[in-house]
DNA sequence: ATGAAAGCGCTAACAT
DNA sequence: ATGTTAGCGCTTTCAT
């Protein structure tokens, strides 16, 4: 939308003052009688066709600007059969994460002159509804859809449409869609190693909820260098998760009042169960990494301010992997369908380590 | 997107398996040749019309679950000339409430069966071009523009078009554009007026970029609580912020470093500006409010979990309120054009009051 | 209550 | 290089 030639001038011209009335639109046909040309060749111009002999095509350029046309979109897409428009569905619950991966989602869409519907999912119905409407032919040449709830089975069936899916933090097996996920073992690997090298010998694990995947994945990082380093997960310092700062908040909460003692560090599965039970450990008096060594997932940006040692999900990039997945099906690019994208470890000084 | 038995039985019946050659969509034609009527009688079946027999719109409903036919957007849009999506159009930088706003934006177009666009302005010339891309007929219905540092006169222009604008946090004078704001007078006068209550004698404050509207209006309310309470403001206390965390961090370093004596509380004018003065009192070993108060402004999650007394922007309802002028003014439902939502002092732990 | 037909504004063969 | 024309899929008068 800014290379052109044409849409330079359009945009120049967009808000000179009332030329022709107000009431109707302004068409290639008025163009093309103002400049003397054909709707086929106004359109030439419009599209950048090199099929156009210079005279000409500043001859209607000067039209368009003088008329201040601007093409109409419905119109255009309805006889090219694309929308130049990628969907994207999001989780009603914000992980916190999502406006991070919906930015890197536009700055790819954006370098591709694609535009973004976005729609939000509120709970397990809400989720089909919009996939399906979105899956309506017309509205969208391609869909993002972000880690959302929905069963294999239907992300399969509406796979078998035309529209290209990509999912994000979700690999959904034995359907055509592409996936772009994280590294959540290594990462979860990296934060447990972390703590053992710290030399902590009682590591609290908070999980997530079961079932998801990147709970799972996480869980599976643990034992990996829980493995290595000849640790073995204590079970009874297994927690079950959710997720959420409340979650934690209240884990860590039960756990003070029961008067049982702190281990020596805990690895939440994400920051904003790492979050809440900080906070019910300061409403105890406590503070880490005093009295506790901990460590998260995810690196919201809260995180920062909170000396939150944790694993970076690298969200922006997801959002531009996505978008570019999603762009290449729809050009027929070539396209990876499964990316797995690193994770990092952010050390702070939730661990006693310093920054 | 709900209520109607058509989308209904349309989106129960979208995944039915392969029905027809995937090739060629259906389409209306198709539905009346295969319920034998004509397409306008399945147009009015589609569209709810009240005038077709129940019996016939039951033999269209049912060809239309038998071919899952769904309508096409582009097609539709063109003939009624209008898209039923309104657009969004946010600054590049987040401020870190644009998704709980989005939210609210979203929420209230969904009850009224309306879809979103969103784009992101990076930059000024991104604004114009965006803003302008918009306009463009076709793409949108009304467009929500949040909180961008273009000129008035850019805005008066985009305004006399026919495309209803909403304006987030940012009134344009004689321009027919409605804008929802919040009380940012209010706001600061109520901050304020806690830590003068408080009796706290020497009070910086950590002001934003001069000419935003924020910055100046919280401004004033912080010379409204001064004056009723009588208390001059030292203008050697009044630091010139940005409103970014990376502001607040430096100035209070700076200071620090300076040795100067800290003042005995800071209201900083945004909250990741008062986040920031927190990290760099945390790093030369200070704290809040054991060393000095602190109130910051907007409420964003993170100010949550740093215990920080705040006060409330109500983004979710700026989203749901300019969703709502933006929906009432195309469909032509009474609205008003400007709309102030009020804030609340949030207090937590930041002031040394209890939570 | 239903049908025939004329667009909505643009693009893309095909022809020249 | 340019023009003619037939759609794209749906809505909407205007008849009946």
């Amino acid at each position: 939308m800014n290379v052109s030639g044409y849409t330079q001038d359009v945009s120049d011209t967009i808000f000179r003052d009332g030329n022709g009335d107000p009431g109707r639109p302004v068409t290639v046909l008025d163009v093309s009688r103002q400049s003397g040309v054909s709707t086929a060749t106004v359109s030439r111009v419009i599209n950048q066709s090199p099929k156009v002999r210079p005279a000409t095509r500043v001859r209607v350029l000067k039209a368009i600007e003088q008329l201040g046309y601007m093409r109409n979109h419905s119109a255009r897409a309805l006889a090219r059969q694309k929308t130049d428009t990628i969907g994207v569905v999001f989780p009603g619950i914000d992980s916190g994460f999502f406006s991070e991966v919906l930015k890197g989602i536009n700055e790819y869409a954006v370098s591709r002159d694609y535009h973004l519907m976005v729609a939000f999912s509120q709970g397990s119905q809400g989720e089909h509804d919009r996939v399906a409407e979105y899956l309506q032919a017309g509205r969208v040449d391609a869909l993002i859809l972000m880690n959302l709830g929905m069963s294999d089975a239907f992300v399969r069936q509406a796979a078998q449409r035309e529209l290209p899916i990509v999912l994000i933090d979700r690999p959904v097996k034995d359907a055509r869609v592409a996936s772009v996920m994280i590294d959540n073992r290594s990462g979860a690997d990296a934060a447990m190693s972390h703590l053992l090298e710290l030399g902590h010998s009682r590591i609290a694990i908070l999980a997530g909820p079961d079932g998801t995947i990147d709970a799972d994945q996480r869980m599976e990082g643990c034992q990996l260098a829980a493995a290595r380093a000849g640790y073995e997960i204590d079970k009874g310092l297994v927690w079950p998760g959710n997720f959420f700062w409340e979650g934690g908040y209240e884990l860590m909460n039960n756990w003070l009042e029961s008067g049982k003692p702190l281990p020596d560090a805990m690895f939440a599965l994400n920051d904003p169960m790492a979050m809440g039970v900080m906070e019910a450990m300061r409403e105890h008096g406590l503070s880490v990494p005093n009295d506790m060594a901990l460590v998260g997932f995810d690196d919201v940006q809260a995180a920062r301010y909170l000396g939150l040692t944790t694993v970076h999900s690298p969200m922006r990039e997801m959002g531009r992997a996505a978008s570019q997945a999603a762009v290449n099906l729809v050009t027929g690019g070539r396209t990876q369908l499964e990316q797995v994208l690193e994770t990092e470890l952010i050390v702070r000084r939730s661990c006693g380590v310093d920054r």
